[in-house]
DNA sequence: GAGAATTATGAATTTGTCTCATGTCTTGCT
DNA sequence: AGCAAGACATGAGACAAATTCATAATTCTC
């Protein structure tokens, strides 16, 4: 059977109108249009959908059942619509994350909590980027966002700096480091060093200091969370690198001592990835505005 | 936007065989002719549906909600088409009933009663034939079964008999008339006779008896109910004439007397009309059982 | 029962959908 | 990295279907 949306379209105009002439009116269409839309309809169903022999046109049986079916289903062809138009106009959209930074939980909830607020018809979703290839997904539109602090040149995709941060050192207040003013490669070679659990090319303090320094700390020991990291430092098990901004709280924390990594301090700027179809979109330009300024406020 | 079921089943199909190639070949069209539709689609939604760069291909943010809809739709679009085969079938239809017999409802509950059971999908209603020619409304359309006693030559309609009963006079058993075998029209004049509120013309004791008699009763009250009917009988506040059906208690009732009416009884016989084109349903013929077989037990 | 209004019908036209043939892109293999 | 295979895109033409136009047939109204 061959029932169509034409013919929920038509047998609700008919049934408002009140008559096939009507009703055309209303559709732009002229009646005989209507008349063999119905007749086919009816045709193909084997059953009639109006009593054709009273004036005012009544609805039989089948037709009114077609109609209940009208206004359940067109109201839903008109959300969906509106759907997509919400979708073109960036009212909508999808918002899959994909972080390659641990730490960056910390004030990317905030961010997210602001943003969703503000954007209700977003569909917002995290994805941990450790065990993909985060800027691949993003051009395979597998994600829509990625934060990285490693840039690479591309024409498909658009690196938004956010902010700049300062990998710092971290360890307990007992630590023989903590007469110095400021750490550097060689510090490391007896300490016990705690990171995420990720490869050397994606953690700052190797990158930036330990790999071309040639130096190799006592140990390296992977850990998960942040708290978790910070607690072990605490009881001197360990040492850590960590951004600024998480640092905040453990300053002002007389069981722990921060200090710059080599005299002049590491700095890292961080960036959100997007692809550049992507980049123009409001809401877009919305999350970029919130990651620039919510982190800010953490690293005061 | 141009939205249309071929669009649902084909985001479906799509989503279900995990590509164009294989759900073409599920909907036996070709690879080319979904390309084309869902490109359609897309132009006009100003929307991407799916994310053609990765394979397997994956639906985008729109391509999902349009499935979803799909997933809602495409079974209401199913359903609708069950409930016309069933119509066409036979198994669903309307009865909508018009009595011009007041008496008739007492044998009309029990058979619908269990007509009901038997065909769950037929919409049964009944409408009192009082207000409305009920022979031009079942022309018309408006109701598909008149229970009358009046058949009319008509091509366009059936009229199927039911049962033959007997217009009864019945009285207190305190009147005089008691004392007679059977009555006759002139046994009238002196009366007060109670009927249903219906034109003489519908009324059995003026049609079979006075009017052709040329017999006025003392007077004539209009009274709805059967029940309050017998109630006034039995207190000698007039007589009436009923079907035998109704007297079946009455009879073995020592406050009333039930009389033939004249010497060898009024015989009428009750018809059911249907449109001649619904007399071959099923449904028809089965009501049509019950209404033979219902009323007969009740007059013995 | 004539006129007005409404629906039905048939042929022609327009519109839209599908297929065919082929191009382009992605991917997986060596 | 290059090539073959698989999968989607594209354009032109064939085909089908929906619509229009013109007109006939109903039904209702006065």
């Amino acid at each position: 059977m061959h029932i169509d949306l034409r013919h929920l379209r038509t047998i609700r105009a008919i049934a408002r109108a009140g008559g096939l002439a009507r009703a055309a009116d209303e559709l732009n269409i002229t009646q005989s249009a209507l008349s063999h839309q119905m007749r086919g309809l009816e045709d193909q169903a084997g059953v009639e959908l109006f009593v054709r022999r009273a004036k005012p046109l009544r609805l039989s049986a089948a037709g009114q059942k077609l109609l209940r079916a009208a206004d359940r289903i067109l109201p839903e062809i008109e959300a969906l619509a509106d759907e997509f138009r919400a979708l073109r106009q960036g009212r909508a959209g999808r918002l899959h994350i994909a972080i390659e930074c641990h730490a960056c939980y910390d004030w990317l909830f905030p961010v997210l909590e602001q943003f969703r607020r503000a954007w209700p018809d977003i569909d917002i979703d995290i994805r941990a980027g450790f065990a993909f290839e985060a800027l691949a997904a993003l051009r395979r539109e597998e994600v829509d966002f990625v934060i990285t602090s490693d840039p690479e040149p591309s024409t498909e995709l658009t690196f938004h700096p956010l902010f700049d941060y300062a990998p710092t050192f971290v360890a307990a207040a007992t630590s023989p480091l903590a007469a110095k003013p400021f750490v550097e490669a060689e510090d490391f070679r007896d300490e016990t060093l705690l990171t995420y659990p990720v490869e050397r090319a994606r953690l700052d303090i190797f990158t930036g200091l330990l790999t071309p320094a040639h130096v190799e700390p006592r140990a390296v020991r992977p850990v998960e969370l942040t708290a978790v990291m910070l607690m072990l430092v605490g009881a001197g098990r360990g040492v850590a690198v960590l951004p600024d901004w998480v640092l905040r709280d453990v300053k002002r924390n007389p069981d722990y001592i921060t200090r710059p990594v080599t005299a002049s301090g590491l700095t890292r700027r961080m960036f959100a990835a997007t692809r550049a179809e992507d980049a123009t979109q409001p809401y877009m330009a919305h999350i970029l505005r919130l990651a620039r300024s919510e982190p800010v406020k953490l690293q005061r």
